[in-house]
DNA sequence: AATCTATATAAATAAGTTTTTATGTAAAGG
DNA sequence: CCTTTACATAAAAACTTATTTATATAGATT
């Protein structure tokens, strides 16, 4: 699966993006992130692979545990495609603002 | 489920992105919307409606066809999540720089 | 009214997701 | 070495998604 939409179904869980909005705040270890859900640990984990699969984290080792931290710029593909859509769009109002003003006024909006 | 949940998941699907991307460049019917498609109808007419349940399309009536549009704000969501998310990130490197310059230039980076 | 056009809905199926419990593993500490 | 700590993996159940074929509907055309 391309890794774009691999990183929208990650961000389309709940859980997982209050996981990335911690890690924002700074790297963290499984069990921390686990400690807000009401959620077992597997299922957490899970969550995270589906992260790090998408490109969204990177998890390093120290001794027994697992710290998470955001991959800088896996955000970037989801970014630049929704800047782009925008983009369309704005271009797209313009034409059509242009064509109302051209040549007539009574259009609806 | 949330609106935000739902148009993350809509984003998810390739098929989805290129209809929004085709309709960011104006109004389109159903018909002109599946034939770049190697896919049955009832398949996009699906699509659509997952679409249209997340708020990113909205759908007229003209005849027997059901223009769609891109619904102005329905990327507001999605877009103001990851830019407070992009914001937490920086803020945090800020801090981490911050830290690093004050007091220990030798750490890893 | 009969039919055509554009689209929606339904039923079925295949595949994927989320979550749990149970179990495995690798590093640390006594 | 034995145990504990922190985490991963596996198997299973419940649910959701994507897609197809077949059928229905609503407006336009004849």
């Amino acid at each position: 699966m391309p890794l774009i939409d691999s990183a929208l179904l990650a961000l389309a869980d709940p859980t997982r993006r209050a996981i990335l909005a911690r890690l924002a705040k700074g790297e963290a270890t499984v069990m921390e992130l686990a400690a807000p859900f009401d959620m077992s640990q597997p299922a957490v984990s899970h969550h995270l692979k589906v992260l790090e699969q998408a490109g969204l984290i990177t998890r390093g080792r120290r001794g027994t545990s697992r710290p998470c931290r955001l991959a800088p710029d896996g955000l970037a593909d989801v970014e630049s495609w929704l800047t782009g859509l925008r983009a369309a769009m704005e271009s797209n109002y313009d034409r059509l603002d242009a064509l109302l003003a051209e040549d007539d006024p009574q259009q609806e909006t």
